[in-house]
DNA sequence: CGGCTCATGTAACACGTTACATGATTCC
DNA sequence: GGAATCATGTAACGTGTTACATGAGCCG
C-alpha cells in the first residue's frame, strides 16, 4: 500500500536501487524500513506502469547503475497519495503487545525487558539529536526559514525527538512500578543503563 | 512473525477466533490489527503445532463454535517470544512518509492534511482517556495496587495516553509553522477543529 | 420471509523477509 | 589473490488484505 509511494517520494531527485537503500537508511528509517530485495521489483513495477523511467548510467564504483526518474504521471500519484489524507490506524507495534502480555514471565524478566526498551528509545533519542545538532550547525535558516521541502523534514524529526523523550521517561516510570514489586519480594535490582 | 504469539497471549482465557477477534477490536487496537480471515488459518497451524488444542463448544447466539486453548507448549513458547526481549525497530509509521514528502503539495493541503492527523490524534486519545476513567470508577486498586496482569496493561494504557497527547501537541505546533506561511502568502486559514 | 449478527472458513493477491546467485571494482 | 563494497536481481516462504462462500439462529 505505500512502498511505491515512498519510493515515488524519495526520487524527487534520480536515483539508483541501491542509492535509495541508503537514503532510506540516512533518512526515514525511523519510521520506514525496507529490503533491497523489495525494492528492486518495486521499481520495476512502476516502470511498467509509466510512473517511472529509467536509463544505464555508469558508477563511481563499482558496476553500471540503473537510474529511475520520476516522470510526470509517477510525480501526479505521489500528490494524489498526499492529497488523500494520511494514512492512519496502519500502526503494528510489537514492542507494546509484548508488553500487554509481560505477566506471563517473571517480575526479573519484566525489568530486563524495560530496561532494553528505554536503552534503545535512549539510543534513537541521541541519533536524532546529533542530526538536529549537525543540521543547525550547517544553516543559518534553522529551524525558522527553512525552505518547504525541510520545513517538513524539520517538523517529522521534531516528531521523532518528541516522541523518543517521552518514551524514554515512560519507561523509567514503569521501572520504577516494577522495582517497587522486586524489592517488596525481598530482591534488589540495580537500576544502571546498560551498555551497548 | 508475531500474530501467532499475539494470539497466544490472548488465549489466557480460551476462545473461539471470533472472539479473539472481538478481544483484539476492545484492547490491543491501538497498537495491533488483525482481520479474521488472518485469525482463522493462524489458530488452525498453531493447533498443528501442538501449540493450542481446540473443542467444539454450543454458542448463546447462533453456530457452535470452536475453542481454542493454549497448551503447556503453547504457554512456554509466548514466555520464550518475551524473554527475548523487546522486538523493536519494526514500525512502519506511513503518516510520517507523507509527511516527509508534504512540501509536493500545495500549503493549504498540508494544513488539512496536519488537522485531519491532529483530529484523530485528539479522538483516539479521548478514546484512552474514557478507558482509563472507567476503569478507575470499577477498580478501588486502580492505580497503584493492580495485580500484575493489570499492571502491564495499564502500562500500555499510559505510553497511549501520554504518546497521543504529546502527538496532538506536536500537530499544533505543526499548524502553526504551516499557517503563518499560509497568512504571508495573503490567504487565510481557520484553525477550527473539524467534527467528524 | 428478509435482514442482522454470529460463526467459520477459502482464494487470490499484495507486501515483506531471508537466503541465495552473480559479477564488477577497489583496497590491502 | 582475497576481502570488502558496489550493484542488481531471483526464489521460497511467511504475513496481511480484500473478496467471496456458507450457513445457523434471532428479531421484526
Amino acid at each position: 500500500m505505500s512502498l511505491p509511494h515512498v519510493l515515488l517520494g524519495m526520487l524527487a531527485e534520480p536515483a539508483s536501487g541501491y542509492d535509495l537503500k541508503q537514503r532510506f537508511e540516512q533518512s526515514v528509517r525511523y519510521f520506514w524500513y525496507a529490503e533491497l530485495s523489495q525494492i528492486y521489483p518495486a521499481l520495476a513495477k512502476l516502470e511498467k506502469q509509466g510512473l517511472l523511467r529509467s536509463k544505464q548510467a555508469p558508477s563511481d564504483k563499482g558496476p553500471s547503475k540503473k537510474i529511475y526518474t520520476r516522470t510526470g504521471k509517477g510525480k501526479r500519484a505521489l500528490q494524489e497519495w498526499l492529497s488523500d489524507g494520511p494514512v492512519l490506524r496502519t500502526e503494528r507495534l510489537a514492542y507494546l503487545t509484548q508488553l500487554f502480555f509481560l505477566d506471563e514471565i517473571p517480575n526479573a524478566r519484566r525489568i530486563e525487558f524495560m530496561q532494553e526498551l528505554r536503552d534503545d528509545f535512549a539510543q534513537r533519542l541521541e541519533e536524532l539529536k546529533l542530526i538536529e545538532r549537525n543540521w543547525a550547525s550547517e544553516d543559518a535558516r534553522f529551524p525558522d526559514n527553512l525552505p518547504d521541502g525541510e520545513l517538513v523534514k524539520h517538523m517529522t524529526l521534531r516528531s521523532g525527538l518528541m516522541k523518543y523523550a517521552m518514551m524514554v521517561e515512560w519507561c523509567e516510570e514503569c521501572l520504577g512500578r516494577l522495582e517497587s514489586r522486586q524489592e517488596s519480594t525481598g530482591h534488589r535490582n540495580s537500576r544502571n543503563r546498560k551498555v551497548s
